[in-house]
DNA sequence: TTATTTAGTAATAATATATTTACTAACATA
DNA sequence: TATGTTAGTAAATATATTATTACTAAATAA
């Protein structure tokens, strides 16, 4: 049944929710905005040009000049010619911006194996097992 | 092994970006810290006094005074007194607010269901089996 | 009871974000 | 080639968010 599916599906963002709101609450010296632009590039684990950008956070490109020029200057970010459109210009994270991320990650990280004791051995198992099959089906739904 | 448990754990955030983004590009009269708001309310599911809500999106409270006064002022959200402290009030999502965020869900769940069709009928028993998984045993975890 | 902490409000100034208009260079197409 | 479109930049203005300080009323602890 499609619908029961679907229902499961939705039903599981508000329970990753708790850790996407972690990983928005840094003490960074970066702007919201910033935040989510570093953020968006990590996400995608690609190469952005600012159109991308700013059709994925659904922001007015102008803003972006700016937003982007700073990260840019303060080491976050990385400007590069796009080859395949010289009017494009691809926006990358520098390692200082991989960093930032790399903390969030790990405080979500140790917080899930902080939160595993609750569950006995065979039940780890068990999320592992299912863990692993929803990232590999919903991969290739996206794909 | 802990270890990959927690790694699939971190692999399904990135898999769940593309939804969270789409909720969050909204075309209502809103500004961004109302729709956070909105939309913490809307995850929780319960009502929250400001202290809450200051804490979970991690703002001043200073600010949500005039965040949450807007909104109720707008019928998205409706306060009353918290009966167990006379010091705080409590905010409800009205049903204009929940409007907004079921909107949010449906679009969610059409692009959902939409992607399910890369699936085949194999697949698609075998993701609802593994969500179903994920969400009682990560509910379990948080409680 | 008295002292201290807490939830919420308020007002101000400093930053950040959003909107509008306009421009350049590169791209796409008739 | 001539024409219209697109990616990015720029600058000015309006609005939103952040930070700081201060206050009230209720809760809590000594």
């Amino acid at each position: 049944m499609k619908e029961e599916l679907a229902k499961e599906y939705i039903a599981l963002i508000p329970n990753l929710f708790g850790s996407f709101s972690e990983v928005n609450k840094n003490a960074t010296a970066l702007s919201h905005m910033q935040n989510h632009v570093i953020e968006y590039l990590s996400m995608l684990q690609r190469p952005l040009n600012l159109k991308e950008i700013s059709a994925g956070l659904d922001i007015a490109k102008q803003q972006l000049t700016n937003v982007v020029s700073d990260l840019e200057v303060h080491g976050y970010v990385v400007k590069k010619p796009d080859p395949k459109d010289k009017r494009a210009v691809l926006i990358a994270l520098a390692p200082k911006g991989k960093e930032i991320q790399e903390k969030k990650w790990s405080e979500i990280y140790n917080r899930f194996t902080h939160n595993l004791s609750k569950l006995n051995d065979e039940e780890q198992r068990d999320l592992q097992f299912a863990l692993h099959k929803v990232n590999v089906l919903l991969t290739k739904m996206e794909g």
